[in-house]
DNA sequence: CACTTGTTGGATCGGCGATCCAAACGCTAG
DNA sequence: CTAGCGTTTGGATCGCCGATCCAACAAGTG
């Protein structure tokens, strides 16, 4: 009877946005990944509750695609415009490679939903260029696709190599050097590439390995010329 | 006191089996997509209980990669062998996108974790083949990597495409009229590109446009010989 | 028969996303 | 100033999930 009052604790005295609430959430994924980004959490590091969180943002699945956008659309706003076309691309493909190797999630979530606004932007810039290059008008949307599908193949891979370091204690040159190991142990006869692969998946680098499947594209592009 | 009994109901009469778990787990998830995969749900269907299931089965994650290496395996099998190399790599890339696009869950398991046994197979395959081409060896690696990544991203793609439909009650062409719709509806200043390929967006066929994806690459491949 | 070993089914746990509602705020009209 | 009202907030609660744990059972072994 005598305390029925300290029921609710306190307000928050600044007041609650959609921009705060994704950047706490962006902050969340980067030091943990995916699945750090739980409402809890959130509520934990706004000190409020869930309503207000809901009130603001319609459900998690639209606040990580929020925070994917923003990541994106950094990256095309980011990249140099009045390149020469064939270093523009590469120069395009280069910046959501490094984002998404910077934040790992983005690569995940760009795999799952694809249709988002921030990857208009991309598809946008790199028809534009593909005309810019020369490429017939037929072309370039197949074109497009093509490069932008090869990215998002690549953000996958590396959101999924992402989880994996996380999850487990090891660092990524373990990781690779027992991957290398398994491959390298494998039937010579049965699997010829990939036993002789396993040198070069120990010694490789993703990041140039991604600029060159980028470069085998743009030399098919160009025989569409 | 009395009714000590019935307590245990019935024991199967037939043995539970992982293969019997994959079965029913690719059934659910054809059915229902990556979502009606649920160990409730396959309690339900075996009719049975966790810890039968948790005992062939070392958690959930073990079963969605379980009935993805069986789906993936199914492909490589059936591609044929003796054909002209470029044909070949032209036809595990399709067998993929055929059995991802019946499929689609393994699109998304196979972005989501892609070091697996399955995949290893069609790195093998894909790089004997381009050995076949006469793809220099030092750029083998690359070239591989570059091709399986392009099909990931595709990959993706479908099974991004086939929650949509899922979830929502439209068909294909309405989703697709309706995007198309909203991409002509974009300023044709800013969007240019997007603009103009919004007829084709409506027209376009996934199967052909993924063929032609592949053929920029293996063009782009030829280019390093 | 007793005893051991490998399976099975289900009660239970902690954590999640989402919903709902009452309390607190801040604005405006009188 | 204040009474009223729509907006914003915090938290109790719901239903569902994956996972663990253990008692009951079957089949093999002597």
């Amino acid at each position: 009877m005598m305390s029925a009052m300290a029921k609710r604790a306190q307000r928050r005295a600044d007041g609650l946005s959609r921009e705060l609430i994704v950047k706490a959430a962006t902050e969340l994924l980067d030091a943990g990944g995916e699945a750090a980004l739980t409402l809890r959490a959130i509520t934990d590091r706004l000190s409020t509750g869930y309503g207000a969180i809901y009130h603001h943002v319609e459900n998690k699945g639209d606040l990580l695609a929020a925070a994917t956008d923003e990541v994106v659309a950094g990256v095309m706003t980011g990249v140099v415009v009045d390149a020469e076309p064939r270093q523009a691309l590469r120069a395009v493909a280069l910046g959501l490679f490094d984002a998404i190797d910077a934040h790992p999630w983005v690569g995940a979530q760009l795999s799952r939903e694809p249709w988002r606004p921030a990857l208009l932007e991309v598809y946008e810039r790199v028809g534009g260029l593909l005309h810019a290059l020369g490429v017939p008008e037929r072309s370039i949307f197949d074109a497009a696709g093509a490069l932008v599908n090869y990215v998002l193949g690549v953000a996958g891979q590396n959101a999924a190599n992402a989880r994996l370091l996380a999850s487990g204690e090891a660092d990524r040159a373990v990781v690779l050097s027992t991957a290398a190991a398994r491959w390298a142990r494998l039937d010579p006869d049965r699997y010829p590439f990939v036993h002789k692969a396993a040198t070069r998946l120990r010694e490789h680098d993703d990041r140039e390995q991604f600029l060159a499947g980028v470069d085998i594209f743009l030399a098919g592009i160009a025989a569409l010329r």
